[in-house]
DNA sequence: CACACCGCATGAATCGTTTCATGAAAGGTG
DNA sequence: CACCTTTCATGAAACGATTCATGCGGTGTG
């Protein structure tokens, strides 16, 4: 290659990072020779010799839930607008996948990790800041002071799902999503306890199913529709939207109204829950925002005098038809997109 | 690290690379010194000296459409399993992000890329495909036999769609989708105005919403309804399900019943199809049997004596009542699954 | 007892870059 | 014209692994 264009190795390098140091004449000369012998940098050496990679990885819970695409969005722009590539892994909510995902990560020697944990303490996270590698988790908040979280106040987002519901008149609630281990969940969860504690009369059943997924709100479905209509909740809010569809599905096919008798509140707003034929109300995070800070601060972390940051966004209440009244079918009553 | 075992890097990388060459006791405390001091290999360093890297590329047009993301755990379960890791980009259907993946992905030596691409040739795939790095579609035919790809018979599927629609009585139908550049967009029309052709008094109206997301369903709803009913079409067939699903809700916001008045087929048979209240007739392609199918092809394109071969997988219609008449709200009309 | 062989650890060469001290050539100044 | 500065290209030393020829001690064989 080099020797193709008739100059030293040192001197293709500096054509390709430091231009300016090269004369005119030369750098045209080099260039000519990378475009004719279709030349491509081995990031190896690069990276081998420079010591820095180029990579960011990303590491989420479910690629399957919308939610995290748009987060994986949003830290995309960033990072790509850097320079850099991402390497978007899923740890399908499996520690164990999680950590074998981590672990290539950190032989890759990824500038830092963008990650939603599957637990709140994960050796292997640990292990990988105590080399020094950035981490800052996403959609969940940190631990300590010492390291960068990017959050949503979830409780504060099941305290507007639930209060909706009672503003409306439902006393008998159900949550879906109950017994997670995810930090997430268990906030969205408290957020509802709370605002139904402070209400008198009214009422909480907590679903579990097995997965936070469609097909766990199916589940949940069944489950409520085998309650007696007497006692059985007029409302819930899920966990999350994909659990909302599901609910909302098994509702409709069990042959219950919805929103007439029975009113769903779900979580995250992804897309799908506008376009479900009975629009889905939805408390509304900020996910490529969510992801777009994420990737700035993890950028952020390695320059100097980097003080840690944790910021929390507050999430905000999307009311749709699944927790009113029908609507006109004439008006366009798609809510603020 | 290899000093605080006591032996020589040479023999370190035997106990990582060829363990049985290692006398068990040196291989205990090469083992013991790695635990204590934490030590992770420096791929860069593996592989520059190896020569070959162990991360395969996929991209995809969409990571928000799920039929990607379902595509893309197909990939990965094959290319984990191989002990690779899989770099995933999203293009959005740009053929300028497109290049900036393929020029890291080839900075990086991958092993091989899987792609969706965004035209039928693109020049930079050529040149990595020049370089001898395994190239293989996915999801779409192969130009020429000298490659590898995993496609569907798209023309197949649109002409199930309209068959079916056909069968069903309607003759004024649309194909929502319309002027894309993408073959496979192309074949479906193709399949669908062959179905048309072949029944007298049919008639096919064209409609090409600026992008194929659920946006642009709804997009292609308000068009629709702008045509007098006399000679508005009575069913759709669309590009993919999230047309189809954003068509959905228009046509229901407009006070236009599904399916009653309108029919709908959408393409894919991703998850939320199912889960729509209106559950969406669809055309199901096996998603993750197609990614993995391609991860399959790629990693046997390293092995000796290799054969290109270009497997045709059949979408098959599935129906559900987005395209037929109300069921009784008590039945479970899931559809197969 | 000599010799071949086997198992195992070694050390040096190597991969393709970046980096930096070095110096040659060109340009500017008094 | 001598001297100083600036501009620009060079070549060699890293980076951290893998790989392979080498050698060493111990076994088995004739």
């Amino acid at each position: 290659m080099a020797g193709r264009a008739g100059v030293s190795v040192g001197t293709v390098s500096n054509v390709l990072n430091r231009p300016d140091t090269v004369s005119k004449a030369t750098r045209a000369k080099v260039l000519d020779a990378i475009a004719e012998l279709g030349f491509v940098r081995n990031e190896s050496a690069r990276q081998l010799r420079a010591g820095s990679s180029r990579t960011v990885g990303l590491v989420v819970l479910d690629i399957a839930n919308p939610f995290f695409t748009d987060v994986a969005r949003g830290v995309e722009d960033v990072v790509n607008a850097a320079g850099l590539a991402l390497i978007l892994c899923n740890s399908d909510d499996r520690p164990e996948k999680e950590a074998a995902h981590l672990a290539v990560l950190a032989e890759q020697r990824v500038q830092g990790v963008l990650i939603t944990p599957t637990a709140e303490l994960t050796p292997d996270l640990e292990s990988l800041r105590a080399r020094g590698v950035p981490v800052v988790l996403l959609d969940r908040r940190a631990p300590g002071p010492d390291q960068c979280a990017v959050a949503v106040d979830d409780v504060l987002g099941g305290r507007l799902a639930a209060e909706h519901l009672l503003e409306r008149g439902h006393r008998r609630i159900a949550f879906v999503g109950g017994h997670s281990d995810l930090p997430q969940v268990q906030e969205r969860h408290a957020g509802v306890l709370r605002a139904l504690q402070e209400t008198p009369g009214a009422e909480l059943t907590v679903l579990s199913p097995d997965e936070l997924t469609v097909a766990g709100g199916r589940e949940a479905a069944a489950r409520l529709v085998g309650i007696p209509a007497a006692r059985r909740p007029t409302a819930a809010v899920c966990a999350n939207d994909l659990i909302a569809l599901g609910l909302l599905q098994g509702m409709v096919r069990y042959g219950v109204r919805v929103p007439d008798e029975f009113a769903i509140v779900g979580y995250d707003d992804i897309e799908f829950a506008a376009a479900a034929a009975v629009p889905l109300s939805s408390v509304r995070k900020p996910r490529q925002e969510l992801g777009r800070r994420a990737a700035e601060l993890l950028l952020a972390e390695s320059r100097e005098g980097h003080r840690h940051e944790q910021p929390v966004f507050e999430p905000e209440l999307v009311v749709r038809e699944s927790s009113t009244v029908r609507r006109d079918p004439a008006a366009d009553g798609a809510g603020p997109r």
